[in-house]
RNA sequence: GCUGGCGUAGCUCAGUUGGUAGAGCAGCUGAUUUGUAAUCAGCAGGUCGUAGGUUCGAGUCCUAUUGCCAGCUCCA
């Protein structure tokens, strides 16, 4: 007999009983929403035999290991189902992702949605003939032989990766369906319920051009049908916050089709610009940057000498000027380093700090635009920090700071991530490390927990990127800070140090909204278009409720333009209540709604788009209202 | 760039087996002068993304091209 600790409650059994069994003994209702379970902190399979005393849980849809397990499986039906469909078709990887899951498969011809309708269907009664998932473990050799036998090529390949571990290979079986997999599974197809397939597309085979390319099925499970809609519906909803939508509705700005990805600023989104502009250059003239601007166009020859020539040149816009040959610039760095090299410095002035807000050229692949999050065209929000050696710690930990009292602003949830060096990189393992180093010591000092990606920094340097999160879930990096050793080395910048010799000092390069375009994108979904009232292009409107209230509409516009407050009139002969439905689909923070009271009392009705009815109150009284939240930077409209 | 889907009025969309385009909203005009999310009526608006082709005839079928969308890849 062995004891197993369930939530603190201690029970015997069998030794050799599975976890199934165990969550059986516990109610039938359980077995069933069953996924999978955590023995002693670590995820097993259900059908794991429990052999000595050990604390277990069992994991259904409610935890994150066991939506996993029940995705992973709906991607096995949906797998049985296109074997059944397509009796040749090759079966390559189909995880569970962040919402759903995927199957990559190669199919003898492509998929349309009447075959994705077919395939749900099939699926559907997979699930309704309730047949078991078996479990079962072969030697590599035999594994191997088994998935050629099935005419299995990427199985095979990907055992044969597995094989040198030693270990044995697992299999699940429903009934003619047998798939690689390590598991965890559901014991059964009919443990899972509401099933929607929900898109189709192209996927290299290992994400790389020049494999095939396999087509991927994406779908999503829940155990109740009920939970599939509200899923469905939140899509929707999301969908309605899409920037590119808001953007033209709001007269933000727009892409047309004669410059793909290179976007138009409407005038309402140029005042949101212009916020942001002014709100990031009074936070770095606080903490000591300089801001300058230097020229789009550049001899290639200045490109050669940054390295960018040979590292980027395939995403670079060039021109020829009176037969010489110019680029445009795809990134400030190397104009920063004429404006460095300008005068002689001593390391009295270090560190120099030189913003610009810099718009850059990229010549992007075609299929990678999407709205003002990707374009070809952009602002970059860039400072380049010049400073000695012992100053590299506390620069990094001045901007990553700088990044986060931005970001608390807005109210975004970001994530840090560390890249290190890349394989087509500049420079020498040692200023690498010490690079590397730097940047990891500064984020072990901040304290935020930070992820690595290998090999994914920029060719000059090392980088700590931030991650926002928007409102679908998906991440954009913003900001980022990046260490570089080269440049200066390139450019051969110097500096006096006091001991009178010249040195080379370190450079940073460092963005906070990473590209204003990217960032207003990410501001209107987190928003859906209803901006806090310091970046709202209009701020309050004026309904007049008939023509006799015009002319002291017109007086309290004039009144609050002159406090500072962006107002407008709706001077139509329209309906109050169409005139409030239209300021309230434009996000207008607040609605001042004049009749004939108002107009004797000398007041204004104030409407807030979210509160509704504010009262009456006197146009001072609702400026400095106004104003005071404008200058909280409050979302309380 | 690759794979697939799409492209009809400013916007959202109809358009039947190929027989030379239609609605709602927005716009304009008129009436109405209105109290917290759509007043009524009239008018105007499109060489159906572009270029070829098939056909007596193409928004509809074929080819090419371009843009958009989803994903891959890439990245601020």
């Amino acid at each position: 007999m062995i004891k197993v600790s369930l939530k603190g409650d201690v029970k015997e059994f069998e030794s050799g009983i599975t976890v199934a069994e165990i969550a059986k003994s516990i109610g039938a209702g359980l077995y069933k929403a069953a996924c999978a379970g955590k023995l002693d902190g670590k995820v097993v399979d259900l059908r794991t035999p429990v052999t000595k005393d050990c604390e277990l849980q069992i994991l259904t849809f409610d935890d994150a290991e066991g939506k996993k397990a029940y995705w992973h499986t709906t991607s096995h039906i949906m797998a049985q189902a296109v074997k059944k469909l397509f009796p040749t078709a090759g079966f390559a990887i189909g995880p569970a992702i962040e919402n759903g899951f995927y199957y990559d498969f190669d199919l003898p011809r492509t998929l349309t949605p009447d075959d994705m309708a077919k395939i749900e269907a099939e699926m559907k009664e997979i699930i309704k003939k309730d047949i078991p998932l078996e479990r079962f473990e072969l030697d590599p050799k035999d594994a191997i032989d088994l998935m050629e036998k099935e005419h299995q090529k990427y199985k095979v390949e990907l055992i044969q990766e597995h094989a040198g571990k030693g270990e044995k290979i697992s299999f699940y079986k429903q009934d003619d369906y047998i798939d690689l997999c390590a598991g965890p599974h559901l014991m059964s197809t009919g443990h899972v319920k509401a099933v929607k397939l929900t898109n189709c597309t192209g996927a290299y085979w290992r994400a790389d051009a020049k494999n095939k390319m396999l087509q991927r099925v994406y779908g999503i499970s829940f155990p109740k049908a009920s939970q599939l809609e509200e899923y469905l519906h939140m899509i929707e909803e999301a969908k309605k916050r899409d920037h590119r939508k808001i953007g033209r509705d709001l007269d933000l700005f727009d892409i047309y089709e004669e410059g793909p990805g290179f976007p138009f600023f409407l005038p309402h989104g140029m005042i949101l610009r212009n916020q942001l502009e002014q709100f990031w250059r009074e936070e770095h003239t606080k903490h000591g940057y300089e801001e300058i601007r230097t020229p789009m166009i550049l001899s290639e020859e200045l490109w050669h000498r940054s390295g960018h020539w040979d590292h980027y040149k395939d995403n670079m816009y060039t021109t020829k000027i009176d037969g010489q040959d110019y680029a445009i610039k795809p990134m400030n760095c190397p104009g920063g380093m004429l404006v460095y090299k300008r005068k002689p410095h001593s390391y009295r002035d270090l560190p120099e700090r030189l913003a610009e807000l810099g718009l850059v050229h990229r010549h992007e692949l075609s299929g990678t635009l999407h709205g003002l999050m990707r374009v070809r065209c952009f602002t970059q929000d860039d400072a380049h920090i010049f400073m000695t050696p012992d100053q590299v710690e506390s620069e990094i930990l001045g901007v990553m700071n700088l990044i986060d009292s931005f970001y608390k602003v807005f109210g975004f949830e970001y994530s840090l991530e560390l890249s290190t060096r890349p394989k087509n990189s500049m420079g020498t393992d040692e200023q690498w490390k010490m690079a590397t180093d730097a940047l990891i010591h500064a984020l072990k000092t901040n304290g935020k927990p930070y992820e690595i990606n290998e090999g994914d920094g920029a060719f000059y340097g090392p980088k700590i990127d931030f991650h926002l999160r928007d409102s679908l879930g998906r991440t954009w990096q913003c900001g980022t800070i990046q260490l570089d050793f080269q440049m200066p080395e390139r450019f051969e910048l110097t500096y006096t140090g006091e001991d009178g010799e010249k040195h080379r000092p370190v450079m940073l390069h460092r963005v906070i909204f990473g590209s204003i375009e990217r960032f207003i994108a990410i501001l209107t979904e987190h928003y859906a278009g209803a901006f806090p009232i310091w970046l709202a292009p209009v701020q309050a409107k004026i309904l007049p409720i008939s023509d006799a209230m015009l002319e002291y509409a017109k007086k309290v516009q004039a009144k609050l333009l002159e406090g500072g407050l962006r107002v407008e009139i709706d001077t139509r002969n329209e309906k109050i209540g169409y005139k409030i439905r239209e300021a309230q689909l434009q996000k207008i923070p607040y609605m001042l709604i004049v009749g004939e009271k108002e107009m004797q009392n000398g007041t204004v009705s104030v409407r807030g788009r979210k509160a509704g009815d504010l009262g009456v109150m006197a146009p001072d009284a609702f400026l400095t209202k106004a104003m005071d939240e404008v200058k909280a930077k409050s979302n309380d409209q």
